[in-house]
DNA sequence: AAGTGGTCTAGACCACTCT
DNA sequence: GAGTGGTCTAGACCACTTG
């Protein structure tokens, strides 16, 4: 590939040089030019494209750095970072020993349904698009301990409604990445406290009425776009949090 | 003054230049050299100082002020960071129509006694020292909200001890900074769930038995040493709180 | 050995705040 | 206008990774 010369042309006076090259480069990255978990340019390189000094482009860099969208690594390059991975729910919940132990996934139902009202919104689609809505439950070590409802907008997860649930992980994001190319780069977690309706008392082996925690969350693909939004109930005598203000 | 014409002697070879010159900013910060709220010297003579280039010395100041050690305000200076002073417990909780009212606070008891034995190893002091128990109460619009002890050790708020706790405003940080110079620079909340004791309840105006929220606050000084241990209870319906992960 | 990112320097110039 | 922090440059050298 030839050297592009791009322009830095700053629709915003007021922005400095590496603020308008990290936006530039932000929207490479947004229309995919590289792919998560790939390699970027060398500094040498993107500064020549972008016609700016290596340590402007580095200033760049490095605030892309510090908002989570690039790796950088010594010796080896830059990389965009692939989606979150892990099992992020469990930072809210110590079940048992606290070993940082997957809970075990069991499927309960997979429908491809209208998207109710509220589900549209904090969706950001359509009222009465088609979604695929994904009940499941997790153990640890053959106890129930977390209740889940997840909402996807179709098209974008047809392959997940297509595929066999039983090959599926215990980790649902791995799957969004393999099988639809749908990447969680950012999620917003929102917790609460309720009781237990009768039927979500009864997945979890626990007394209709007993107090829970809430979990929303909205997980969003680089661009922004919210692609899922998931309810998680588990016991409130297993929710532990640290938080730290500075 | 004059320029001390300070010597960069890393003991720990691996650490690049500007890492150890913000540790030894750090030490003078922590030492009270520039008490919390005033201008340290500008980056020409902190630069000339320490015998770096420019580019150095500010790498080791953005690295600090990261890290909320300091701030630095275009055209005027860099400051020491003055304590967290507003009422970081509310990000927790939503009262009532949860406008950003600050809580009235009743004191209900204030005792100087020797620490138990959880407190004093929360405190990291010796077994049995002296400190100060703050009991009280956070109303809303008159409407009991929170309900909170803190354990203060002695004699560093012999200042608290001995005023007139209705002269106190509704925080408590403002106190601890105006009568005993100790600045809350950041604090470790753990959040957990239970259920309202009896007395707890009548405090609160609530049933007895019903569901509470719990947070158990570390608070350290710039120093790091633990200068307050707080156990705050408030109604679980209430809480609610939001987190980003990336 | 070649290529990558990380550190450090020296200096010019700009933008903001206060008097 | 003087003093402060913020931006940008150009280049030398170092440290890490890979073939």
């Amino acid at each position: 590939m030839n050297s592009p010369r791009l322009q830095l042309v700053s629709d915003t006076p007021g922005l400095s040089r590496y603020g308008a090259l990290a936006a530039a480069l932000r929207a490479r990255i947004v229309a995919g030019e590289w792919p998560p978990g790939t390699a970027m340019p060398s500094e040498q390189q993107l500064a020549t494209d972008h016609q700016v000094a290596l340590g402007t482009l580095r200033r760049a860099l490095e605030s892309l750095a510090a908002q989570g969208l690039i790796e950088r690594v010594h010796g080896k390059g830059t990389f965009v970072r692939a989606g979150l991975t892990g099992s992020p729910l469990l930072r809210f919940f110590r079940f048992g020993q606290g070993t940082g132990e997957v809970p075990v996934s069991r499927i309960l139902a997979r429908d491809r349904i209208a998207a109710p009202a509220a589900i549209s919104r904090r969706l950001g689609l359509g009222a009465g698009t088609q979604v695929l809505r994904l009940r499941r439950l997790r153990l640890l070590q053959g106890q129930p301990c977390l209740l889940e409802e997840a909402w996807l907008p179709l098209p974008l997860f047809d392959a997940l409604a297509d595929s066999d649930p039983r090959e599926w992980g215990d980790l649902l994001y791995p799957e969004y990445a393999s099988r639809c190319g749908v990447h969680v780069h950012r999620a917003v977690d929102e917790v609460s406290f309720g009781t237990l309706a009768a039927t979500q008392a009864r997945q979890l082996a626990l007394p209709a009425g007993h107090p829970s925690a809430v979990v929303s969350r909205h997980a969003f693909d680089l661009a922004g776009r919210c692609i899922e939004a998931r309810t998680s109930v588990g016991d409130a005598h297993a929710f532990h949090y640290t938080v730290t203000i500075t």
